[in-house]
DNA sequence: CATGGAATCTAACTAGAATTCGAAATCATG
DNA sequence: CATGATTTCGAATTCTAGTTAGATTCCATG
């Protein structure tokens, strides 16, 4: 989480205008993930930004485009996150731990860090196809990167030989990706979520001498 | 205007106007779950039941009232299927089982028959808190039934112990749920998806031995 | 075949929301 | 403090889509 707001303040805004669009993003994704795409009102989008619409245009082309970069970003700050965390790894890391790894990385960017991951998810198939080409080239990325850890264990012999990997990624994924639709803190911290996910990977649900 | 209090909607529809007003919440459906609360316009649901937009206004009150419906039905209907096919096993069926044949009943619903389901599983966070009240109601119930298989597996001894049964109960209906967003009858049968949940239920990725 | 209700249509109204435009306010800098 | 560029705003425009009204067509029945 250090290295999150480390890597943040790096990139952080110097000018007014580059903080401002930032902060247009940020409400953007804020509203878009819980509107959805048609449902996004720029009128909206400026209340959380605490501007005024006309505003937006200052700083975006149009609302298309402003929609465009926050499923893009969405995308490519989760793959960025994931690849981070399992670069500070030891080399010398088993590829189920590899999993596990990813599999925390991507609950706690999702839940915890990012509206923008959230908006990306929830709007997949709602925007229109136009929009999607940047987002979609960082999606596919990102599941190739899930692909190769569990090819990676399969090679290594640390899942079962009968497993359908491509299958049992999507499931995977899709656990992940609809815990933010129920997830409270209020009831489950996210410490019990990631553990209760990862035991799912390792053990299922049945003992072990069922 | 037709009779609006009729309670059995998915029966055989008799007379014109019923058959009619369920070709409306048919289209009404499958727009609603490709394009969102939203984005789901009277004339693109009127194009789709072949009939023009006026013409919704003498089978449904306003548009929020044909898309509460729609949600309420989705719910409805896969839990009623559920049931149905958890009552067709022997007495004597483990709660294993049993849920297993849950998760199998859930993705066929889902996935096969109806877009009423995906449509009320997608629009759940999107839609405004009035409409959701009749939906929610249904949903609740669902979740109950979840809940009783996993507490009477739980009881039976036929999950781990250790297992935290809320968290993974919504992980896997997660799972399922997603499903949604990327099967493909192209890529994989759904015979393939249904055996590759369950074994993802019963044995978890990792081999026995692990 | 006539008739009246049922069902659907066309045309018009209206509200909301994206976008544009020019003025106003803010800010950096000499 | 003055001035020009940057940034924001209020007002006006235009387009889209839900809704209403009234006319028209469909259809069962005497």
């Amino acid at each position: 989480m250090a290295e999150t707001t480390e890597r943040r303040a790096a990139e952080a805004p110097t000018s007014k205008s580059a903080r401002t669009r930032e902060r247009i993003l940020d409400a953007a994704a804020h509203v878009l993930s819980r509107k959805g795409y048609a449902g996004t009102r720029l009128a909206d989008v400026a209340a959380h930004a605490q501007l005024q619409a006309p505003t937006i245009y200052y700083h975006f082309a149009s609302r298309d485009e402003l929609i465009e970069e926050v499923m893009w970003v969405g995308a490519a700050r989760v793959h960025a996150h994931v690849v981070a965390e399992l670069e500070a790894l030891p080399a010398e890391t088993s590829p189920l731990d590899r999993i596990l790894t990813a599999v925390e990385a991507h609950l706690r960017y999702e839940l915890l860090i990012s509206d923008y991951t959230t908006a990306s998810i929830r709007n997949a198939n709602q925007v229109p196809e136009g929009l999607r080409a940047k987002a979609a080239a960082e999606e596919a990325a990102y599941a190739r990167l899930w692909r190769d850890l569990f090819t990676a264990a399969m090679d290594a012999g640390q899942l079962r030989s009968d497993l359908d990997i491509t299958v049992t990624r999507m499931l995977l994924l899709g656990a992940m990706n609809w815990a933010a639709e129920w997830w409270n803190p209020r009831h489950r911290t996210l410490d019990d979520l990631v553990r209760a996910t990862q035991d799912m990977v390792r053990y299922g649900m049945a003992p072990a001498t069922a």
